[in-house]
DNA sequence: AGCCAGGCTCTCG
DNA sequence: CGAGAGCATGGC
Protein backbone atom coordinates (compact mmCIF):
# COMPACT_ATOMS: atom_id res chain seq x y z
CA UNK A 1 0.00 0.00 0.00
CA UNK A 2 1.59 3.14 -1.07
CA UNK A 3 0.46 6.60 -1.65
CA UNK A 4 0.35 7.69 -5.37
CA UNK A 5 3.04 9.27 -7.11
CA UNK A 6 1.97 11.70 -9.30
CA UNK A 7 -2.08 13.32 -10.42
CA UNK A 8 -2.87 13.31 -13.78
CA UNK A 9 -4.88 16.22 -14.67
CA UNK A 10 -7.13 16.49 -17.93
CA UNK A 11 -8.15 19.75 -18.98
CA UNK A 12 -11.82 20.30 -19.85
CA UNK A 13 -11.73 21.50 -23.26
CA UNK A 14 -8.31 22.27 -24.88
CA UNK A 15 -5.02 23.86 -23.56
CA UNK A 16 -1.91 24.96 -25.37
CA UNK A 17 0.34 24.69 -22.25
CA UNK A 18 3.41 26.37 -23.81
CA UNK A 19 1.61 29.32 -24.84
CA UNK A 20 -0.78 29.56 -21.26
CA UNK A 21 2.70 30.13 -19.66
CA UNK A 22 4.29 32.39 -21.88
CA UNK A 23 3.86 35.03 -19.37
CA UNK A 24 6.20 33.72 -17.21
CA UNK A 25 8.84 34.18 -19.89
CA UNK A 26 7.88 37.04 -22.11
CA UNK A 27 9.29 40.30 -19.68
CA UNK A 28 11.89 38.15 -18.12
CA UNK A 29 12.57 35.44 -16.26
CA UNK A 30 10.61 34.56 -12.93
CA UNK A 31 12.87 32.53 -10.44
CA UNK A 32 9.59 30.98 -8.48
CA UNK A 33 7.88 29.92 -11.89
CA UNK A 34 10.80 28.19 -14.04
CA UNK A 35 9.15 27.45 -17.38
CA UNK A 36 11.23 24.44 -18.70
CA UNK A 37 10.82 22.38 -21.70
CA UNK A 38 7.51 20.79 -21.62
CA UNK A 39 7.98 21.59 -17.84
CA UNK A 40 7.04 23.98 -15.12
CA UNK A 41 8.86 23.59 -11.78
CA UNK A 42 7.61 25.47 -8.49
CA UNK A 43 7.92 25.35 -4.49
CA UNK A 44 5.35 24.52 -2.75
CA UNK A 45 4.89 25.88 1.07
CA UNK A 46 3.46 22.75 2.77
CA UNK A 47 2.90 23.37 7.08
CA UNK A 48 6.34 24.81 7.25
CA UNK A 49 8.18 22.49 4.80
CA UNK A 50 9.56 23.67 1.24
CA UNK A 51 8.52 20.99 -1.28
CA UNK A 52 10.06 21.42 -5.27
CA UNK A 53 7.41 20.24 -7.27
CA UNK A 54 6.95 19.73 -11.36
CA UNK A 55 3.93 19.27 -13.56
CA UNK A 56 5.05 17.93 -17.11
CA UNK A 57 2.62 18.27 -20.11
CA UNK A 58 2.18 16.09 -23.17
CA UNK A 59 -0.55 15.29 -26.07
CA UNK A 60 -2.22 17.71 -28.48
CA UNK A 61 -3.49 21.13 -27.68
CA UNK A 62 -7.21 18.92 -28.07
CA UNK A 63 -6.20 16.03 -25.72
CA UNK A 64 -3.49 17.36 -23.51
CA UNK A 65 -2.11 16.03 -20.15
CA UNK A 66 -0.92 17.23 -17.08
CA UNK A 67 1.07 14.97 -14.96
CA UNK A 68 1.73 16.64 -11.83
CA UNK A 69 4.54 15.07 -9.10
CA UNK A 70 6.01 16.14 -5.61
CA UNK A 71 9.20 13.90 -5.44
CA UNK A 72 9.39 12.18 -1.85
CA UNK A 73 6.48 14.58 -0.47
CA UNK A 74 3.07 13.48 1.08
CA UNK A 75 -0.14 12.80 -0.58
CA UNK A 76 -1.64 15.91 0.87
CA UNK A 77 1.27 17.80 -0.44
CA UNK A 78 0.47 16.67 -4.12
CA UNK A 79 -3.21 17.29 -3.60
CA UNK A 80 -1.77 20.83 -3.08
CA UNK A 81 0.41 21.09 -5.43
CA UNK A 82 -2.38 20.01 -8.16
CA UNK A 83 -4.36 22.74 -6.78
CA UNK A 84 -2.05 25.08 -7.69
CA UNK A 85 -1.17 23.65 -10.99
CA UNK A 86 -5.06 24.01 -12.11
CA UNK A 87 -4.44 27.51 -11.21
CA UNK A 88 -1.24 28.21 -13.37
CA UNK A 89 -2.56 26.35 -15.73
CA UNK A 90 -6.00 27.98 -15.81
CA UNK A 91 -7.86 24.94 -16.48
CA UNK A 92 -10.92 26.42 -14.71
CA UNK A 93 -11.69 28.36 -17.59
CA UNK A 94 -14.84 27.34 -19.93
CA UNK A 95 -12.97 27.83 -23.22
CA UNK A 96 -15.52 25.94 -24.93
CA UNK A 97 -18.08 28.50 -23.69
CA UNK A 98 -15.94 31.27 -24.74
CA UNK A 99 -15.12 30.31 -28.23
CA UNK A 100 -19.10 29.50 -29.09
CA UNK A 101 -19.64 33.05 -28.09
CA UNK A 102 -16.30 34.83 -29.72
CA UNK A 103 -17.40 33.00 -33.08
CA UNK A 104 -20.19 35.36 -33.24
CA UNK A 105 -18.52 38.14 -32.60
CA UNK A 106 -16.64 40.18 -34.61
CA UNK A 107 -13.55 41.70 -32.61
CA UNK A 108 -12.56 38.20 -31.06
CA UNK A 109 -13.28 35.50 -34.07
CA UNK A 110 -10.29 35.92 -35.88
CA UNK A 111 -8.27 35.50 -32.49
CA UNK A 112 -9.61 31.58 -31.89
CA UNK A 113 -7.37 29.87 -34.45
CA UNK A 114 -4.21 31.59 -33.46
CA UNK A 115 -4.77 31.21 -30.14
CA UNK A 116 -6.49 28.62 -29.98
CA UNK A 117 -6.17 26.54 -26.36
CA UNK A 118 -4.66 29.49 -24.74
CA UNK A 119 -5.73 30.13 -21.12
CA UNK A 120 -5.77 32.90 -18.44
CA UNK A 121 -2.89 31.83 -16.01
CA UNK A 122 -3.67 32.51 -12.04
CA UNK A 123 -1.34 33.78 -9.87
CA UNK A 124 -0.56 30.56 -8.29
CA UNK A 125 -1.13 32.64 -4.49
CA UNK A 126 -2.56 35.64 -3.85
CA UNK A 127 0.25 37.18 -2.01
CA UNK A 128 2.54 36.14 -5.37
CA UNK A 129 -0.16 37.63 -7.68
CA UNK A 130 -0.38 41.16 -5.78
CA UNK A 131 2.77 41.81 -5.06
CA UNK A 132 3.66 41.60 -8.91
CA UNK A 133 0.40 43.83 -9.56
CA UNK A 134 1.62 46.18 -7.43
CA UNK A 135 5.30 45.98 -8.68
CA UNK A 136 4.04 46.64 -12.19
CA UNK A 137 1.45 49.60 -11.39
CA UNK A 138 2.52 52.28 -14.10
CA UNK A 139 6.32 50.96 -14.86
CA UNK A 140 6.83 49.04 -18.05
CA UNK A 141 6.49 45.09 -17.13
CA UNK A 142 10.30 44.45 -18.09
CA UNK A 143 11.50 46.61 -15.18
CA UNK A 144 8.61 44.94 -13.15
CA UNK A 145 9.90 41.28 -13.72
CA UNK A 146 13.38 42.58 -13.10
CA UNK A 147 12.35 44.26 -9.77
CA UNK A 148 10.05 40.68 -8.38
CA UNK A 149 13.46 38.74 -9.52
CA UNK A 150 15.60 40.44 -6.82
CA UNK A 151 12.62 40.53 -4.25
CA UNK A 152 12.73 36.51 -5.07
CA UNK A 153 15.91 36.27 -4.86
CA UNK A 154 16.58 38.42 -1.74
CA UNK A 155 13.95 37.06 0.31
CA UNK A 156 13.14 33.81 -1.07
CA UNK A 157 14.43 30.21 0.07
CA UNK A 158 16.17 28.61 -2.91
CA UNK A 159 15.79 24.96 -3.76
CA UNK A 160 17.79 23.22 -5.93
CA UNK A 161 16.53 19.54 -7.76
CA UNK A 162 18.27 18.27 -10.27
CA UNK A 163 20.70 21.41 -10.73
CA UNK A 164 17.47 23.52 -11.48
CA UNK A 165 16.83 25.89 -8.50
CA UNK A 166 13.75 27.25 -8.14
CA UNK A 167 12.67 29.86 -5.30
CA UNK A 168 10.17 29.10 -2.64
CA UNK A 169 7.99 32.81 -3.29
CA UNK A 170 9.11 35.24 0.17
CA UNK A 171 6.42 34.82 2.84
CA UNK A 172 4.32 37.49 3.92
CA UNK A 173 5.81 38.06 7.39
CA UNK A 174 9.28 38.49 5.73
CA UNK A 175 7.82 40.83 3.03
CA UNK A 176 6.28 42.84 6.16
CA UNK A 177 9.24 43.03 8.26
CA UNK A 178 11.84 44.06 5.77
CA UNK A 179 12.65 47.41 6.07
CA UNK A 180 11.71 49.73 2.95
CA UNK A 181 15.32 50.83 2.54
CA UNK A 182 16.06 47.03 1.71
CA UNK A 183 13.03 46.99 -0.72
CA UNK A 184 14.79 50.46 -2.40
CA UNK A 185 18.09 48.54 -2.77
CA UNK A 186 15.95 45.89 -5.05
CA UNK A 187 14.83 49.34 -7.44
CA UNK A 188 11.43 49.63 -5.77
CA UNK A 189 10.11 53.63 -5.44
CA UNK A 190 9.53 54.02 -1.51
CA UNK A 191 6.18 54.33 -1.97
CA UNK A 192 6.13 50.77 -3.24
CA UNK A 193 8.11 49.98 -0.61
CA UNK A 194 5.38 51.21 1.85
CA UNK A 195 2.67 49.35 -0.27
CA UNK A 196 3.88 46.10 -0.14
CA UNK A 197 4.49 46.11 3.57
CA UNK A 198 1.20 46.97 4.11
CA UNK A 199 -0.11 44.30 1.65
CA UNK A 200 2.20 41.60 3.31
CA UNK A 201 1.18 42.60 7.33
CA UNK A 202 -2.52 42.63 6.15
CA UNK A 203 -2.27 38.70 4.60
CA UNK A 204 0.29 37.81 7.97
CA UNK A 205 -2.18 39.31 10.18
CA UNK A 206 -5.25 38.01 8.65
CA UNK A 207 -6.65 41.76 8.62
CA UNK A 208 -6.50 40.48 4.87
CA UNK A 209 -9.02 37.25 4.75
CA UNK A 210 -8.46 35.41 1.39
CA UNK A 211 -10.82 32.62 1.91
CA UNK A 212 -13.46 35.67 2.58
CA UNK A 213 -12.09 37.07 -0.77
CA UNK A 214 -12.77 34.19 -2.58
CA UNK A 215 -16.07 34.02 -1.36
CA UNK A 216 -17.25 37.28 -1.89
CA UNK A 217 -18.47 39.27 -4.56
CA UNK A 218 -16.60 40.90 -7.18
CA UNK A 219 -18.14 44.47 -5.77
CA UNK A 220 -16.59 43.63 -1.98
CA UNK A 221 -13.50 41.94 -3.15
CA UNK A 222 -12.63 45.66 -5.00
CA UNK A 223 -13.84 47.37 -1.89
CA UNK A 224 -11.41 44.93 0.22
CA UNK A 225 -8.72 45.77 -1.52
CA UNK A 226 -9.18 49.15 -2.81
CA UNK A 227 -9.42 49.99 1.01
CA UNK A 228 -5.57 48.86 1.19
CA UNK A 229 -3.07 51.85 0.43
CA UNK A 230 -1.46 51.41 -2.75
CA UNK A 231 -3.96 49.29 -4.25
CA UNK A 232 -6.44 50.60 -6.68
CA UNK A 233 -9.28 49.45 -8.80
CA UNK A 234 -6.80 48.15 -11.72
CA UNK A 235 -5.10 45.74 -9.07
CA UNK A 236 -8.26 44.69 -7.79
CA UNK A 237 -9.64 44.30 -11.25
CA UNK A 238 -6.29 41.82 -12.44
CA UNK A 239 -6.85 40.33 -8.68
CA UNK A 240 -10.22 39.29 -9.35
CA UNK A 241 -8.96 38.07 -12.72
CA UNK A 242 -5.81 36.47 -12.28
CA UNK A 243 -6.12 35.82 -8.75
CA UNK A 244 -9.56 34.68 -8.37
CA UNK A 245 -10.01 33.56 -11.59
CA UNK A 246 -13.42 35.20 -11.64
CA UNK A 247 -14.68 35.30 -16.00
CA UNK A 248 -16.72 38.49 -15.89
CA UNK A 249 -14.03 41.02 -15.38
CA UNK A 250 -12.72 43.79 -17.55
CA UNK A 251 -9.55 45.67 -16.32
CA UNK A 252 -10.71 48.70 -18.26
CA UNK A 253 -7.98 51.31 -16.96
CA UNK A 254 -4.93 49.28 -17.53
CA UNK A 255 -3.50 50.71 -20.37
CA UNK A 256 -2.44 47.76 -22.52
CA UNK A 257 -5.80 46.91 -22.44
CA UNK A 258 -6.95 50.72 -23.96
CA UNK A 259 -4.53 50.39 -26.24
CA UNK A 260 -6.16 46.46 -27.33
CA UNK A 261 -9.77 48.17 -27.42
CA UNK A 262 -8.36 50.60 -29.86
CA UNK A 263 -7.00 48.35 -32.10
CA UNK A 264 -9.82 45.23 -32.63
CA UNK A 265 -12.87 47.01 -31.20
CA UNK A 266 -12.66 51.18 -31.77
CA UNK A 267 -11.27 51.40 -35.37
CA UNK A 268 -8.27 53.18 -34.60
CA UNK A 269 -10.59 55.36 -32.21
CA UNK A 270 -9.69 55.74 -28.54
CA UNK A 271 -12.99 54.51 -26.30
CA UNK A 272 -13.61 55.89 -22.54
CA UNK A 273 -12.42 53.12 -19.76
CA UNK A 274 -16.46 53.56 -19.31
CA UNK A 275 -17.32 52.12 -22.77
CA UNK A 276 -14.96 50.01 -22.51
CA UNK A 277 -16.64 48.21 -19.46
CA UNK A 278 -19.94 48.96 -21.14
CA UNK A 279 -18.34 46.82 -24.47
CA UNK A 280 -16.91 44.15 -22.26
CA UNK A 281 -20.09 43.52 -20.41
CA UNK A 282 -21.27 42.37 -23.55
CA UNK A 283 -19.18 39.05 -23.68
CA UNK A 284 -20.78 38.46 -19.68
CA UNK A 285 -19.24 35.46 -17.49
CA UNK A 286 -16.29 35.57 -20.73
CA UNK A 287 -14.91 38.68 -20.27
CA UNK A 288 -11.58 37.65 -18.86
CA UNK A 289 -11.06 35.52 -21.60
CA UNK A 290 -11.91 37.91 -24.08
CA UNK A 291 -9.46 40.75 -22.41
CA UNK A 292 -6.72 37.99 -22.37
CA UNK A 293 -7.21 37.23 -26.26
CA UNK A 294 -6.96 40.71 -26.68
CA UNK A 295 -4.01 41.05 -25.52
CA UNK A 296 -2.26 38.22 -26.59
CA UNK A 297 -3.54 39.36 -29.90
CA UNK A 298 -2.10 42.62 -29.72
CA UNK A 299 0.98 40.40 -29.51
CA UNK A 300 0.43 38.74 -32.70
CA UNK A 301 0.18 41.78 -34.68
CA UNK A 302 2.67 43.39 -33.12
CA UNK A 303 5.47 41.10 -31.70
CA UNK A 304 8.54 43.70 -31.22
CA UNK A 305 5.66 45.96 -28.83
CA UNK A 306 5.02 43.43 -26.68
CA UNK A 307 1.16 44.06 -25.52
CA UNK A 308 0.95 40.37 -24.79
CA UNK A 309 -1.21 38.51 -22.23
C1' DA B 1 17.70 64.33 -23.75
C1' DG B 2 13.18 63.44 -22.93
C1' DC B 3 9.14 60.76 -22.88
C1' DC B 4 6.69 56.91 -21.66
C1' DA B 5 5.80 52.46 -19.30
C1' DG B 6 -0.31 47.05 -18.37
C1' DG B 7 -1.17 53.17 -11.42
C1' DC B 8 -1.91 55.25 -7.08
C1' DT B 9 -2.23 58.90 -3.77
C1' DC B 10 -2.58 63.57 -2.53
C1' DT B 11 -3.68 68.22 -3.40
C1' DC B 12 -6.28 71.85 -5.22
C1' DG B 13 -9.94 74.29 -7.60
C1' DC C 1 -16.08 65.67 -8.18
C1' DG C 2 -11.99 66.14 -12.16
C1' DA C 3 -7.52 67.54 -13.27
C1' DG C 4 -2.64 67.61 -12.28
C1' DA C 5 1.74 66.70 -9.95
C1' DG C 6 4.98 63.39 -8.02
C1' DC C 7 6.80 58.98 -7.74
C1' DA C 8 11.68 56.18 -9.50
C1' DT C 9 13.81 53.40 -13.00
C1' DG C 10 14.91 51.59 -17.65
C1' DG C 11 14.28 51.41 -22.62
C1' DC C 12 13.94 53.57 -26.79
Amino acid sequence: MTSPTTIVLAPDGPLDAAATLARYRLWGEDPSNRVGDGVFRRVLRWHGRLLPWDVRWRGPVDDARLVVRVPGGPAGALEAAAMEARRVFGLDFDLAGFYRMAKGDPALAALIGPLYGMRPTLGPTPLEMLVHAIGAQQVNLSFAFACRARLVRRWGAPVTVDGETVYAFPDAATLARAPVRSYRALKYSTRKAEYLRGLAAALASGALDVDALAAAPNEAVIERLTALHGLGRWTADWFLARGLGRGDVCPAGDLAVRKAFVHFCGRGRALSERAIRRRAAAWGPYQTLAVHYLLAGMRLARPATGGGA
